[in-house]
DNA sequence: TGTACATCAGTGAACGCGCGTTCACTGATGTAC
DNA sequence: TGTACATCAGTGAACGCGCGTTCACTGATGTAC
C-alpha cells in the first residue's frame, strides 16, 4: 500500500502527537509504549521512525501540543476583561468533576508532574516553560497573588481529587479550591 | 555464606525497605528495579522474594514506611499547642529549600503522586491513607480552611518549585505560598 | 501531457537489552533428641 | 550440653517478556524530462 502523499503524511504526523499526548496523559510516559501509541494512530510501530527522532523526542512534542490546546486560545485574549474572563472559565474548568476524571484530556502538567521532574532535555524544557505560561496566564494584574501559587493550588488539587475515595470527596476538595482562591482574591 | 540468623534477616529487611522507599521517591517507582533495590541494600536481587511477595508489595510497603517516617512522631502530640507547634514545623520544613533539592528524603506523596494516581491494589490503598493521615494533621480546628486545602498547596508548590528554572524561583515559589497559607488563616 | 525513475511512508520481522520472577544450590542457623 | 538433621536467607544463572530501535522490503507518490 505504501507510500502515501504528503497531506496524508501530515494527517498521520497529528494522529501520532494526539495518540502520544493522550495515552502519556492517561497511563504516564513510562508506561506508554511506541506501539501502544502507533496502534492508537492507525499505524504499525515500524513507521515511528519517519515521523519522530525517538520516544523523547515525541514524549516532548506530544506535552507541548496538549499545552498548547489548553491555553493557545486563552493567550490570543490578549488583555483586560476578555482576559479575566478566559482566566476564570480557565479555574473553573480546572476545578470542575469532568477534569476529576479525565485525565487523558486534563491538564498535562498535572498528569505528568512527578515523570517531568526527573525529566531532562526537551521534555524537561517543555514542562518549564508550560508552568510559566500557565502561571502568567493565571497572573492576576489587580491583585498580589501570583499565577504560580493559584497554578499550585490548581495542581495540587485536582491531584489529591483523583488520589480521594470517593468522587464526592475530590469535588468537595476542588470546590473548596476554588473558594480558597476566591478568598486570597480578596485579601490584598 | 548463608544462611543467616533470624536478626539478621529482620535487618536486611529493613535496610530494603529504607532502599525501596529512598529510590522510587527519587527515581520514580517504574524506573526503580528490584536489583538496584536490593543492591542499594547491600544483597543481590535472587534474595528479594524471601522478604516481599512482588515489586508492589515492596512499593507499597516502601511507601507506607515512608509516610510513617515522615508523619509518625507529629501523629503522637494529640492536641493543642503541641500539634499547633508540631503543624507549623511541618509546614516550615516542607516549604524549605533543602525539601526543594531532596526528593530521596522528600514527602512521599508529591514524589509519587501522579504515578500514584494510576495504581490500584495495595499502593493506591497507601496512597489514599497518607492523604488522609496528612490531611487530618494539617487540620486547623481554629479556623475553616481545610487540612485537605493546605496539602493540595503544599504538595503543588513543592512540584512546581521543582519545575522552576532556577533554586531561586524555586524558593521564591516556596515562600510565596507559605504566605498565601498565613492568609488563609486570617481570612476567617 | 505522458513516461521512466527515484523517493520514501508504512509494514512486519528482528535486534539487543533490562525487567520481574524463578530456581538449584550453599552453608550457617535453628531445632529435636 | 552435644549431636544430627531440617530449615531457609542469600547467591547467581536462567526464564520469558515487552520495550525502543533497526532494517529489508513494498508500492504509491513525486519529479525530471
Amino acid at each position: 500500500m505504501p507510500r502515501v502523499s504528503k497531506e496524508e503524511k501530515q494527517r498521520s504526523h497529528d494522529r501520532i502527537l494526539d495518540a502520544a499526548s493522550k495515552l502519556t496523559r492517561e497511563k504516564g510516559i513510562d508506561a506508554t509504549s511506541v506501539a501502544d501509541i502507533m496502534s492508537l494512530a492507525g499505524l504499525t510501530h515500524g513507521g515511528f521512525y519517519r515521523h519522530f527522532q525517538s520516544k523523547d523526542d515525541l514524549v516532548a512534542s506530544g506535552f507541548r501540543h496538549a499545552v498548547d490546546e489548553a491555553v493557545g486560545s486563552i493567550e490570543q485574549e490578549s488583555s483586560g476583561e476578555q482576559r479575566r474572563v478566559a482566566r476564570q472559565t480557565y479555574i473553573d474548568r480546572y476545578l470542575s468533576s469532568e477534569h476529576l476524571d479525565t485525565n487523558a484530556d486534563g491538564c498535562p502538567i498535572a498528569a505528568l508532574a512527578s515523570e517531568l521532574i526527573r525529566k531532562d532535555g526537551r521534555t524537561k524544557s517543555e514542562g518549564l516553560q508550560a508552568v510559566k505560561r500557565v502561571s502568567s496566564l493565571l497572573e492576576d494584574d489587580v491583585n498580589s497573588v501570583s499565577g504560580e501559587v493559584i497554578l499550585a493550588m490548581l495542581i495540587g488539587s485536582i491531584t489529591l481529587a483523583r488520589l480521594s475515595e470517593t468522587s464526592e470527596d475530590g469535588e468537595a476538595l476542588l470546590s473548596a479550591t476554588k473558594r480558597a482562591i476566591e478568598s486570597l482574591r480578596n485579601v490584598h
